[in-house]
DNA sequence: CTAGGAGTTGAAGTTGACTTCAGGTCAAGG
DNA sequence: CCTTGACCTGAAGTCAACTTCAACTCCTAG
């Protein structure tokens, strides 16, 4: 045990996560704690950066799961360097490019849906996200059901 | 009733929403239903569009709450029409549009912070995503507990 | 030395959006 | 008429990511 533990109240101060959640995120083996004789945990600061790191992940999107694994590509014999964290975060990228794509796409085709009486279309890409790009023109299914009378004129 | 009523099964097909869900947004309020003598749900066909509309809409990122008032908006006296739909859809854009920007945002601060050593500045606007663009000086709280020394040379 | 704020545990609760289950009833084709 | 797949209900379960609770114990400032 460090010279310098931190408290997980510390903890909690320091990175806004409270400490019901820092105690979650123990038993979820996301992060982990020395104990003091009295066993109250004792945090290394490292922790600090492994808690940001969960933080920041969540927020591109990733379940507690993924961000396990994540951290388990971490060195286990030495304290993550830059280089490290720098490796782990680069992956998020693609994700977060590709939300914001599937957002965009969303955006256009709602566009486009306002135009042509959304919702009432058969080949409607927006009911239809999968392919909606790929299949505008008949899809494995009559989504609405509606037929040419229900469309306004 | 209506001549050409639908089962809960045909709705299920038609717009490829399990039977559980139909009932379970007919309990919550979002559609609605005659019954058979028998006590069998019938829908009329305007619940197609209006389960095409809550997935739409959930797909935006609305919650049943919101969608529930959202669909309240309609008229109650008579079948919505192309523009009554186009109203309640119209005003989704800027929330996409929001959406998209915060994930751009995010994806800018993980590619300046990768240049950073990611998470290992009190500042980081990552960590910080509420003020980020504002606060880049000094922020209420150090975030990260680090010192000069923890920063990598 | 002691008060009381900080920390401990396991279990249960929360929210949202459903699904699953048990134990029936309905209704349409043969 | 009968079978059988579709449908019914209310209650309980699920999942993620926590929070809340009760009933303690720790530990440090005064």
């Amino acid at each position: 045990m460090p010279d310098e533990w931190l408290t997980i109240g510390a903890v909690a101060d320091r990175t806004g996560v409270a400490t019901s959640a820092l105690r979650f995120y123990e038993r979820e083996g996301l992060i982990d704690a020395a104990r003091s004789e009295g066993g109250q945990r004792r945090f290394h600061r490292d922790v600090l950066r492994r808690v940001a790191f969960v933080r920041v992940a969540q927020r591109v999107g990733l379940t507690l799961d993924e961000i396990r694994s994540a951290l388990a590509q971490l060195p286990d014999n030495r304290t993550p360097n830059q280089r490290d964290w720098q490796r782990l975060s680069r992956s998020w990228r693609p994700r977060l490019v590709e939300q914001i794509a599937v957002l965009e796409r969303l955006r256009d085709e709602l566009s486009s849906c306002i135009g042509c009486g959304c919702l009432s279309l058969r080949t409607c890409a927006l009911y239809n996200p999968d392919d909606a790009a790929a299949t505008l023109g008949v899809g494995p299914r009559y989504l609405l059901g509606d037929t040419a009378a229900d469309l306004p004129t």
